[in-house]
DNA sequence: AAAACTAGTTGCGTTTGTCCACTAATTACT
DNA sequence: AGTAATTAGTGGACAAACGCAACTAGTTTT
């Protein structure tokens, strides 16, 4: 009842995505579209949506007062151009402020506004509540064991420990 | 050791993120970066690069000759006008052709072409195996995990099963 | 002192997706 | 039947993001 080349599904409910079905890049890849964009929906209007790049850096800054832009880019897998834009866009909200490190007058150190600081207060309540709730549906020990197991990976890849 | 403001961080190894190291969609946001930069890069040249719409596109119809472009919008969560144009691309390519359904006349109906077919072989080798290659480093049974635990939440998307 | 490297910026081109309006066809309604 | 409401697909305008490559300026190495 699963063979392939069947007749064109009308109702797609006993589809079959082929090798995609065993690929967890795929199901990385759709599920990323899926959060997204609802994460999109609730940040709209928050000086922060589109992209998880805004909402990294603020809470970096936020927490690491001083970091510097090449440290976040790492972090959230962009280059130094992209990081750069983020951060201007996030000035000129005034979330954040750039200063030019006394160390390194290369180098940049992010401080974070009193508004930035709100905002940081608000991201860190609906952030994860978005994610909770979108993935409500998952039991919560296997939403768990995802994160645990995605956590490292994130760390391997970004070089983290 | 890890409270709120430290020292910002020289070298990233003993980076907290916030509630984001809790939180399941920026796992799977920042690690989609990297996945797809990856698959990116081993499908350069094979007219099926850049973003999942293609490679479903190309497997589904693969395995369904005759399935709509609407159908294929839905379980890549592609609005319409996104999927004509991928199936515009595709068609260029001679990948796959269109035929209006006899049935409905407005809706159409995919088919695989020769090329079509013969890079659908190709796709369904390098799929996977880049997705094996980049987890290489989470245990096997562990994307085992992942994997059931993500293939229900992709079907719970898009309301499939 | 020169060479090599690093931080950040800027411009360019590419890609991707979203929104919206439009045509045409089918189905539902009365 | 005949009209209205849906559905399939198209096309255009638009915005946003990202990477690459070239460039400036400051720092480290030798």
């Amino acid at each position: 009842m699963s063979k392939p080349t069947e007749n064109p599904p009308t109702s797609p409910t006993d589809i079959n995505l082929d090798v995609l079905e065993d690929t967890l890049s795929f199901y990385i890849r759709t599920i990323n579209l899926a959060v997204s964009r609802d994460l999109d929906a609730r940040l709209d209007g928050l000086d922060v949506a589109k992209g998880t790049g805004k909402i990294t850096t603020l809470l970096l800054v936020d927490d690491y007062p001083g970091i510097r832009p090449s440290v976040i880019a790492h972090l959230t897998m962009r280059d130094r151009s992209a990081m750069g834009r983020i951060i201007d866009q996030m000035v000129s909200h005034d979330l954040i402020r750039r200063e030019v490190s006394p160390d390194d007058s290369r180098a940049q150190e992010l401080y974070i506004t009193e508004a930035g600081s709100a905002l940081a207060t608000k991201v860190r309540e609906i952030v994860p509540q978005q994610s909770r709730d979108f993935f409500s549906f998952i039991p919560e020990d296997e939403q768990k064991q995802v994160i645990d197991i995605l956590r490292r990976a994130y760390r391997h890849i970004v070089g983290l420990a």
